[in-house]
DNA sequence: TAAGCTGTGTACGATACCGCACAGACCGTA
DNA sequence: TACGGTCTGTGCGGTATCGTACACAGCTTA
């Protein structure tokens, strides 16, 4: 598949950074892919043969415990890039990443892109930058799993998808939002009746759609605007970082 | 056990993998600190003026909510280092960086650290294996957030903490445990109080003694052994990657 | 059009944890 | 030795979430 950067359905932010010449190295080798719902792009433990970059697709990184309860621990769009560990120099990490809206993205052999990072120019530079976003994604959720009620995680939760989502309808059942925030099914339901009632949201059967950003927002806990606006910081972060190496939106 | 060779008060794991040349160059610049139970490395937000490298103290990263709320994030003894954001490109992370127990590291400024990762060499590899594992003890701290007991959670915390020390005993109050695992006191006074009827722990006034590990462990869930055994890991993978880049124990 | 599966609604007791209040024990200091 | 502050123990009602069970509704396919 041809690529350029100018249509929506494949580009992807942190790529759209790196400097033209070392992506004319990648180039080549970049795969553009369909990433179905429910795909698991590798299981906890898994050495990974690729690294990806969503462009249209969410994917969600989950921890699965051995009773097969999982937790969400991030979710992956098109601001970042799956597999970052193979950069770390494990080769696997202890979480399942799985396909949460279907949608497409690049993939490339790990060996080419480590390769790559590996000369210490513009691809490294952004992926450090995502993966500290990543970091404060993750120390959120962990903070946000103790501290808040399901109502406020599934508002930050349906926030954060919609914001990586050119429509406000996701396509996601009741039961996998549950799976995602590592509650009860019937827990969701009841929540989301009150975003109902409230008329914030409406969904049937698989589908959600969002009718009142603000009002989401007023009832989702601090986590979800901390998260927006890191990666917010990152996307401007990578603007400037094709031209200087300071980090552009820090508080100082 | 966790961390074996730290009866040595300036043995910190991280800092003895880098490499001799690179050493040298470190070593003039390194300052040997206490670090105070209770002392603040950096808050949310600021901006970072030194990278520590822990020896015999123990630092959690805390997230503080907007209200106040604590959750401990992670933990760092002698086999990492703080203020890893640095190397990330932004200059802030949103966690706090407290010392959870007293005891010794070093410390070195922002610029001369950042400028010897950049040099990509030992430091920079040493340092990214390092996140990796954070990243891994983050992302079950967020899954034990949610689907562990206080008493379970209180197990885990206790094999982690004294793995890292010398002795079996900690200087530690049930309330400051209580704000790490984001709960309440009085949570930890009866979790404790069950380890102690058990005889898997005796504590008095601030001191928290283990009597008997194999009981604790088999109370804890099951992130404490993953976590240990992702430490276990990294320890042996520096050692290995002073001679070769290729992770040690991963599974493939 | 009917059957069947999957997704959603609802109810109810059980339970873990919270918020609050206060008593008592320990320990450093005066 | 007495005092005072800090730490720990305990009780009680309130509440969010869980576990389980089951009814029903909406799509898909035959």
């Amino acid at each position: 598949m041809l690529i350029t950067s100018s249509q929506v359905t494949n580009h992807n932010h942190l790529l759209a950074a790196v400097q033209a010449d070392e992506f004319e190295r990648l180039k080549p080798h970049l795969e553009l892919i369909q990433m179905r719902l429910g795909s698991v792009l590798y299981e906890s433990g898994d050495r990974l043969q690729h690294v990806w970059f969503p462009t249209t697709a969410i994917v969600s990184l989950q921890y699965i415990m051995e009773d097969g309860a999982s937790t969400e621990i991030a979710g992956v769009g098109n601001e970042g890039v799956l597999g970052v560990s193979l950069f770390m120099g494990g080769a696997a990490t202890p979480s399942r990443a799985i396909v949460q809206t279907g949608g497409c993205g690049y993939r490339i052999k790990a060996g080419l892109v480590l390769q790559e990072f590996n000369r210490a120019e513009s691809l490294q530079r952004l992926s450090l930058l995502y993966i500290q976003a990543l970091i404060t994604q993750m120390s959120l959720t962990a903070a946000c799993n103790r501290h808040h009620s399901i109502e406020q995680q599934l508002c930050r939760w349906l926030l954060l998808t919609i914001d990586r989502l050119t429509s406000n309808e996701l396509i996601m059942t009741q039961e996998l939002i549950a799976s995602m925030l590592g509650v009860r099914r019937e827990g969701i339901t009841e929540a989301a009746g009150n975003l109902k009632n409230a008329g914030f949201i409406n969904y049937r059967r698989g589908h959600i759609t969002v009718l009142d950003r603000p009002g989401l927002e007023s009832l989702s806990c601090e986590c979800y605007q901390v998260v927006k606006k890191e990666y917010d910081c990152l996307l401007s972060t990578y603007a400037s970082s094709k031209h200087s190496h300071s980090p552009a939106c820090r508080k100082q």
